[in-house]
DNA sequence: AGGTATGTTAATTG
DNA sequence: GCAATTAACATACC
């Protein structure tokens, strides 16, 4: 699930629950998680504190403490946010923060495939890992520019986080369905206006999906996401949808309108 | 039981 | 150095 529309809304959800509240303390059941940290080191940061705000980047959560240093969420393929009562503990979570309110925030990940850090800023964590921009923050200019040093399939570029960051398989099928491009067509095969075409759609797509509160089922009927499963057609043209392996992962497409 | 899965990263190959 | 491909990670779901 987690895509940038995805941590978006986690990142509101964040702000709107867990902000000014002393943690009491928190747990760290799987300690593989932990990037450049302890069980320890984490909970010492944390412990006492106040998260003060909560920031977005591409795919990455990061929660300001009032001290100064932040929380860095990654959220993998399944994970998720939720607050509520303490004790209340949903499975699967990798990471509870205990208030002082007798509320929690729960992290949860299902395969363990997230990754829970601490930083000193949201700048440097980007930094140390060459993120590209965030897909929602870059402008055309830029956008266009990226293009022309870009080889390789349109799909692998939309989702290579050190090129753009926050798009995934789901929303790089959808915003190549939107603009009837083809996932594979090489990036040096598109024009000017091509490339500004998809500019235009990432960014339709994406605030429509943050608009929509990243649910698929709220999405348009016009959208490829609903009928993106096997037996699926396209909302255009009615033809059955096709997939194939691109960039290590499946693309969905329609052979009719995006060629 | 086996195949697939919305992510990232390292290793391998061209 | 790039880009594509594959495997690995850990586990749920169909």
């Amino acid at each position: 699930m987690p895509e940038l529309p995805d941590v978006e809304q986690f990142r509101r959800y964040f702000n709107a629950t867990a902000l000014h509240q002393r943690i009491r303390r928190i747990h760290v059941p799987a300690p593989s998680l932990l990037v450049d940290t302890s069980p320890q080191g984490l909970g010492h940061a944390l412990k006492g504190r106040t998260f003060v705000a909560a920031e977005r980047h591409g795919k990455y959560l990061f929660a300001k403490l009032d001290s100064g240093k932040w929380l860095v969420l990654h959220f993998g393929m399944s994970g998720a946010l939720h607050y509520s009562k303490a004790g209340t503990r949903p499975k699967y979570t990798q990471l509870p923060i205990e208030f002082e309110n007798g509320f929690e925030l729960y992290y949860t990940a299902p395969r363990k495939l997230g990754r829970i850090a601490l930083t000193e800023s949201p700048r440097q964590w980007i930094d140390d890992r060459n993120l590209g921009q965030d897909a929602l923050a870059i402008g055309e200019k830029a956008f266009v520019e990226r293009a022309a040093q870009r080889r390789g399939s349109i799909k692998s570029w939309l989702m290579d986080q050190h090129s753009l960051a926050g798009i995934g398989n789901i929303y790089s099928d959808e915003i190549l369905f939107q603009c009837r491009l083809h996932p594979q067509t090489p990036v040096g095969d598109l024009d000017d206006a091509d490339i500004r075409g998809l500019y235009r759609a990432l960014r339709r797509v994406l605030a429509t999906a943050i608009e929509r509160r990243a649910e698929p089922e709220r999405l348009p009927d016009s959208y490829l996401l609903p009928h993106r499963h096997d037996g699926g057609r396209c909302p255009r043209c009615d033809t059955a949808l096709e997939h194939t392996d691109t960039a290590g992962r499946t693309a969905w497409f329609c052979p009719r309108c995006q060629s």
